[in-house]
DNA sequence: GTCTATAACGCGATAGAC
DNA sequence: GTCTATCGCGTTATAGAC
């Protein structure tokens, strides 16, 4: 049975390719606009061939929206492993910028399913993101009563981090065309990391 | 010929019908997700009525997003009539709010149209947004320059006040998520107005 | 100015040969 | 595990009666 091993392996090399193919698909065209075939195309793979790893496209969809779910919840690790609000929110915010700018499609994807109210994800959101941004409101709460910042509504903070360094993957084609078209160079980006670290750092009464 | 008149206010009214429709649906579904008979049914009327006021899908989303780029427009007018970064930004902060708040869709159609790299709307935006954004950068790079406030990169500063307050409105899904599943209470509202206004306004070294 | 009927097309999904 | 052929459906846009 040498075959089995080998079936396998295709099977993983395969799905990975149409994973990474979805991705970009959809980042760049939106759910509704993107065609199984579009996705094909991209994967270099047959149309047929991807209805038989992911038998419907919702399904396809959903699979690429759980990897980037994980690969958030890495970037907010610092809000276990410290406690200084300073340190936390300083790694918080370069290590969303730093997804921002390196993997921007999942942030697009994930920013279209919520301006349409999840339609794909359904309910299974509620179990998997409230819970996790809670711990997150929490912390910031006790750092409030604690007197160790400014009193700030928690989830408006939260917000704004998000908000903030989202932006540069979910508006990236606008930050772009203010930027003489050419997108923004290392330099650039690094001032904006600064920038928006500042600003949080001061408005919460530390200093940056 | 007393028709003239009446048929000229039937025009007025339908397509005041159909581009409210069209900002609903839009926003709702997406672009893409969107189908004329959507529209129609939103608007009360037969779906052919819609071709003959507009005769393509795209016309009838650009003119939509035509409206809604003269309203932001008048968001930005504080930083024409006045001059101290205090009164403009807190002006400008609780203007753009609001209308996250009463009239959301229109911001979620931006966002879409941008995550997409503005397939629609195309080079004609960097004709209209280009050189009005700007004139507001300009004007933060005068208030450095002047020792009025802290050295920060302006059109990351800029960005920030965009992506925290359209927060509320692209994403007001995700908001009301973390809400318990309730919209925002006005005096919720209220709370997130002034801590964006005072993180930012703190951020750049003023007194909220 | 309104509305029905239809043309022309692209889509997701599947059946079935290989 | 791969791929061709096809079904059934929904879409935009238009032609033409009213």
């Amino acid at each position: 049975m040498s075959g089995r091993v080998h079936k396998i392996e295709i099977r993983r090399r395969n799905t990975e390719k149409i994973l990474r193919a979805a991705e970009k698909v959809f980042a760049e065209n939106g759910y509704a606009a993107t065609s199984m075939g579009d996705i094909a195309e991209q994967a270099q793979l047959p149309r047929s061939n991807l209805h038989y790893y992911f038998s419907t496209k919702d399904e396809l969809f959903r699979a690429v929206l759980q990897d980037l779910l994980e690969e958030w919840k890495q970037d907010a690790l610092c809000f276990e492993n410290f406690d200084d609000p300073r340190v936390v929110l300083t790694s918080y915010i370069r290590a969303k910028m730093g997804h921002s700018r390196s993997r921007p499609l999942g942030s697009k994807i994930w920013a279209e399913e919520m301006l349409h109210g999840a339609p794909v994800l359904g309910v299974n959101l509620s179990d998997s993101l409230v819970p996790w941004a809670k711990l997150k409101e929490e912390k910031i709460r006790r750092w409030v009563a604690e007197g160790r910042i400014l009193p700030v509504e928690p989830s408006a903070l939260l917000y704004m981090i998000w908000a903030s360094t989202q932006h540069y993957a979910d508006f990236g084609y606008q930050v772009t065309l203010l930027n003489e078209g050419e997108p923004l160079s290392e330099r650039a980006f690094e001032r904006a990391v600064q920038t928006v670290t500042a600003v949080i750092l001061r408005g919460i009464g530390l200093e940056p």
